[in-house]
DNA sequence: CCTGATACGAAAAGTCATGC
DNA sequence: GCATGACTTTTCGTATCAGG
């Protein structure tokens, strides 16, 4: 995926209200940008930050500028922007560029699924195979040179793993897809010291049947790629 | 009948106010 | 003192509806 026009540098002054964050242009102008993240963002949201953001020309936006990406000051980088991690794996599905995923000659988004009136992030269908659901999440937490998910206290993250397991119970194939946009992450856990019942839950849909996949991306103002596998530290 | 515009629901989680 | 719930903003996809 790529950030066209390029995106724009600025200092982060603070996060607040959720949504919203406050920097500094090189220019010393302060700007005040979208969240499109509502996690808890721990690391990803210093004071002092280099971030990068992009600009909307949707004439209804109340704040055009949309914080993408983080350069830490251990210069790491870090995308922000949990919508494009289904964007993400939508563009490698499309280019089969990920092997576990492949031979589907359909790729739907939010799709309606479950009980409990969800939506699935992807749906793959071909012919000859049946269904795979797949639900994906972003993984920016680094803590002793490992990455966590969640970040935070998640029912609706233990919601969709209940959906993915009845989906295997269900007879399909369902998949929790971990795109890691830290570039300071190779490996991944489920973060049982943040959320010991999603952990739990992962461990059941796993044994399951749940698949975890993990993959590692690049990452850049000009662009992000999902590349290469990751493994995943039970 | 099809296309484009518009409306709407769901999603995200921290903060603050309210109620017991 | 703790739990609950409204509130915050934007986006995306789907559904609906109008118009050509």
């Amino acid at each position: 995926m790529d950030y066209t026009p390029r995106l724009q540098p600025a200092r982060l002054i603070k996060r607040y209200k959720r949504f919203l964050a406050d920097v500094v242009t090189p220019e010393g102008e302060t700007l005040t940008l979208h969240c499109a993240n509502t996690g808890a963002m721990t690391g990803c949201a210093t004071p002092g930050d280099t971030v990068w953001y992009s600009t909307s020309d949707n004439p209804k936006r109340k704040y055009p500028h949309s914080w993408e990406l983080t350069e830490t000051q251990q210069n790491h980088w870090i995308c922000v922007n949990t919508l494009r991690a289904n964007t993400l794996l939508y563009e490698a599905l499309l280019e089969n560029r990920v092997e576990e995923l492949s031979g589907y000659s359909d790729v739907k988004t939010e799709v309606r699924y479950g009980t409990e009136n969800s939506r699935v992030d992807l749906l793959l269908q071909a012919p000859d195979k049946i269904d795979c659901y797949i639900e994906v999440k972003s993984v920016t937490l680094l803590q002793h040179e490992c990455g966590y998910f969640p970040d935070a206290v998640t029912l609706r993250g233990q919601k969709h793993l209940r959906e993915l397991q009845q989906m295997v119970s269900n007879g399909k194939r369902a998949v929790l897809f971990f795109a890691v946009l830290h570039s300071g992450i190779q490996q991944v856990s489920p973060a049982r010291h943040i959320d010991s019942r999603y952990a739990e839950l992962f461990t059941e849909a796993q044994r399951a049947g749940v698949e975890i996949l993990c993959y590692g991306s690049t990452l850049c103002p000009d662009g992000i790629t999902l590349t290469h596998k990751l493994p995943l530290l039970g």
